[in-house]
DNA sequence: TCCTTCATGTAATAGGTTACATGATTTC
DNA sequence: GAAATCATGTAACCTATTACATGAAGGA
């Protein structure tokens, strides 16, 4: 702890301070890819959201502002069609850089789950058995629902 | 659709507009104790925290404030010791009555989970694979920890 | 012709955290 | 004598959602 005077082994102090939200983004650009936020909504909604939540689009713009104002993102316009353009953003060496920080950072949050079914099974004792089983069986049937269209998106 | 004048089937109706978390305060009062938003807060750490994360305190009292002020919770004020006092609440009938119908409610949001963990094993391409496996460990450790914990909590 | 996809954002609002403040009592 | 527990909130701030707005291209 009192050694010497260049004792700054620890990264905090190259990781800025932005939100996870803003680290998934980044993530997703991490992969390689020019992305518009259109896109990156669309693979937040398709993988991202399994394991992170999907942000809603108007914040994965304001996130991706954010990263190009930090230098960790960079945008250029290129063309969509004759008449329209889009703006396409990929990651920068310094995005790398603070991303690998950010990843190897052991002072990961506590992870957090809102699961409104469950929270609904812990209150079973407000409900019918019959329509608890109900809720249960419907909750199913879409995660499965949820599991086929994630198959199909890999294949 | 079109049918008689008392269509009323749906409950949607007696349902509140109030965010999860409010009806995840009501959850814990609906086990019939008075409690205090300080015991309220310690159960939510215990328990509701592992299938629906565990709001801050004074968030706590923001949604006490909210249910008594919409009829759903009542509360008392009661002496802690000879100087000092305590207010608790309780439930009342038709709190009971509108938890009810949400719980009840086949709209149930999509679950949500928010893990740092997975994300950085998501973003693994940028970690050297031991700093990975020992990231995966110690929250396997933290877990363990945690389980010991909610077992004596429940012993 | 209408709906869906692609594409980008602003404005209003709600939801939620952090920091701060206070203070008695009980336990170490 | 110090630290943890019990207990309740306010104020400042940030994060995030919803609603709204716009508009061309392409498929049904």
């Amino acid at each position: 702890m009192s050694g010497g005077n260049t004792d700054l082994k620890n990264a905090d102090l190259v990781i800025p301070k932005i939100p996870a939200t803003a680290w998934a983004v980044l993530g997703i650009l991490s992969f390689g890819r020019e992305l518009t936020g259109y896109d990156i909504k669309n693979w937040s909604d398709a993988i991202l959201h399994f394991f992170y939540w999907s942000p809603a689009t108007s914040q994965i713009y304001t996130e991706l502002h954010r990263l190009e104002e930090l230098g960790l993102a960079t945008s250029r316009t290129i063309a969509r069609d004759d008449v329209r353009e889009k703006t396409v953003y990929a990651i920068t060496e310094n995005g790398v850089t603070a991303l690998q920080n950010w990843q190897a950072d052991v002072n990961a949050e506590a992870p957090v789950l809102k699961h409104g079914v469950l929270l609904r099974v812990w209150l079973g004792h407000l409900a019918e058995p019959d329509r608890l089983r109900e809720q249960i069986l419907d909750h199913r049937f879409r995660l499965m629902e949820e599991l086929d269209a994630a198959k199909d998106s890999s294949a």
